[in-house]
Order: structure tokens, then C-alpha cells, then sequence
DNA sequence: TTGCGTGCAAAGCCTTTGCAACGGT
DNA sequence: ACCGTTGCAAAGGCTTTGCACGCAA
């Protein structure tokens, strides 16, 4: 476990502070609200959050805590680029911690997995999309819905 | 102008049911509603419209449809494959008659154009999917987004 | 101390639902 | 005449906003 580990424990201050302590270089505060929005997001890495999954996460370390404030750090932590907003296909948003590498996302339509893949895993379609539509694809992350690994084993019913 | 044409007249009924008469069959009735939302979907082929536009049009014939209506009968007519639903990004749904072939959402981020594309267009997209994530994508329509041809002439702004 | 951030309540948007009256078949 | 459909109003689910108090800096 080498200091350059992903762990978001709140002992190690020596590097360049990775996560909500940077807003504080931005003129805005650091608040309890916004550590533990920010903690329950990467505690869960693999993860994709809804709002209302963050508010009770962060209620069980803070009951007071409202859903206002949970949206608007979420809306700040985004502009900040701090997080990043997924569309997967519900009435829904998710939210991600932004710092991983840019990647899109694949649904399983029967189970609801979602996996990350990276950009090379699409081919070129950029190239292709340009090619026959003259759109030039933006680096919005793509949301791709199918059936997983496993839901392809337990048949096609 | 051959009986083969796409009109939606009301004067020619010798062929099979194209569109919401098709409903009968099924038991179900045809109402003034119902034909005025599917006449105002097929008269704007490559608009894709919301609910709401939906009853500001069907409206303007039949000023006391409701939008209760224009939600039920868009719903019945996705559940008889007459209407397709597509989710273009924003928070509402959009609407479009299912007369053409499966296609994709072409979406331009600064103007809001949208295009169709169809599957070959995509490439090995699938393949590549398969091979280095194990989904087996849907035939569910997808939608990207990027900049259409004139908004990157109009500048990067 | 200063004014950004929070909690609470209310409102906004899109969509769904309950129910009595309406109208296609 | 039957019963599927409609209009209206109310409710639902997610998200945003107004406002006075609270707390980080």
C-alpha cells in the first residue's frame, strides 16, 4: 500500500489534495456535508450513485442532512470536475467520481450490471460516424445497453 | 400520387391498416384522439416530438385533449410497435412513428439537430463490444452526441 | 465577523393515476 | 347498451429554489 493508493483515508495530507479539498482553492468551503458526499462516492468505486443514494448514505453519518444540499454539491463537485454525471437509461441520474479515465458505459437491460469500457473498446466509430453522418462525436461518455456475461448464460427467456 | 403512397388521407381503406386503425383488430377503438396524435407524429417525419408538443398539436384540432390522453395512447401505441420512443438526452421523451427502419439518434450538442443512422453505420460496434466487454448489445436504438457538419463550420466556440 | 452553505418547505416539471362522464362499436 | 376512453384534478417521483439560520474561513 504505497502512498500513491486510491484509498481516501483521511490521514495522508502530503500530496495534491485529490477530492472536495480542492475546492477550497477555489474560493469555497470544505463542509462536513461535502466530505461525506464526496467519501460515499469513493467508497464505492464501482458503483453508480443515484442523489437519493447519496442521501442516505450520508444521513447515516449526518440525519439531518437534506436532498437539496446533496444536489447542489453534486451540481458543484460536476462543475468543479470534481464528479461525473452518468445517464444510464432511467428517469434517473448517477454520479461518479470523476477520476478515473474517460469511459462509457454498458448496461445489462436484464440485471442491471453496468461495466466501464474504455474508448478503443468502441473501434473506430468515431471515424465512422464522421464518415457517414459528418457528426463529429463529442467526448460525452456513451451509454450502451445490452445482455451481460453471465444473463446470456441463464438463457434467453 | 399511387395508393401506394405514405398519405394519411382518411378516404383510402382497401389496404392493410397502416397506423392506428390497426387498433381495431386488436379490440381496441379508434377515437378522434387517437387518430390526431398519430397524424400529427406521421406529419412531421423527421421531427421527433414530446408529449407536451404532442398535445399543443393535437390541441389546436381538439382543444380539450388532455395530456393524460396523449400519454396513454402514446404508451399503447409503443406497446402495439406503432410509435417508437427515443430518449435523446434531455429529460423528456420523445416520440416518432415506427414506420421506418431500427435506426440510431445522431444528437447535435449546440444546435439540437438530430439525424438517424443506421445500424451499419455504427461499425463492428457490437463485435467490438462482444469481444472486450462479453455484452451482447440490444437492439435497443442508441444515441451520441456530438457537433453536426454546419455547427463545426459555424466555429468552436 | 463575514457571507457561503445548509435545512426546511414549497414549488417546478414531466408523467401517472382515480374516477365519473362520454362515445365507439 | 356495453365497456373502453376521455377529461379533469390530484398525486407521484425527481430535482430546484426561496429564505432565514448556522458554520467554515
Amino acid at each position: 500500500m504505497s502512498s500513491s493508493d486510491n484509498r481516501h483515508g483521511r490521514d495522508h495530507i502530503h500530496e495534491t489534495p485529490v477530492g472536495p479539498a480542492s475546492l477550497r482553492s477555489q474560493g469555497r468551503r470544505l463542509t462536513k456535508q461535502r466530505q461525506l458526499i464526496w467519501d460515499a462516492l469513493v467508497s464505492e468505486p464501482d458503483t453508480h450513485l443515484a442523489a437519493d443514494d447519496l442521501v442516505q448514505r450520508v444521513q447515516t453519518q449526518l440525519p439531518r442532512t437534506s436532498a437539496s444540499t446533496i444536489y447542489r454539491t453534486l451540481e458543484l463537485l460536476v462543475d468543479e470536475g470534481l464528479v461525473a454525471r452518468a445517464d444510464l437509461g432511467s428517469d434517473r441520474t448517477y454520479y461518479e467520481p470523476a477520476t478515473e479515465h474517460a469511459h462509457h458505459h454498458l448496461v445489462c437491460e436484464r440485471c442491471g450490471a453496468v461495466v466501464h469500457i474504455h474508448d478503443d473498446a468502441l473501434g473506430d466509430l468515431r471515424g465512422n460516424i464522421d464518415a457517414s453522418a459528418g457528426y463529429r462525436l463529442s467526448a460525452r461518455p456513451i451509454t450502451l445497453f445490452g445482455t451481460c456475461r453471465s444473463c446470456q448464460r441463464r438463457g434467453h427467456s
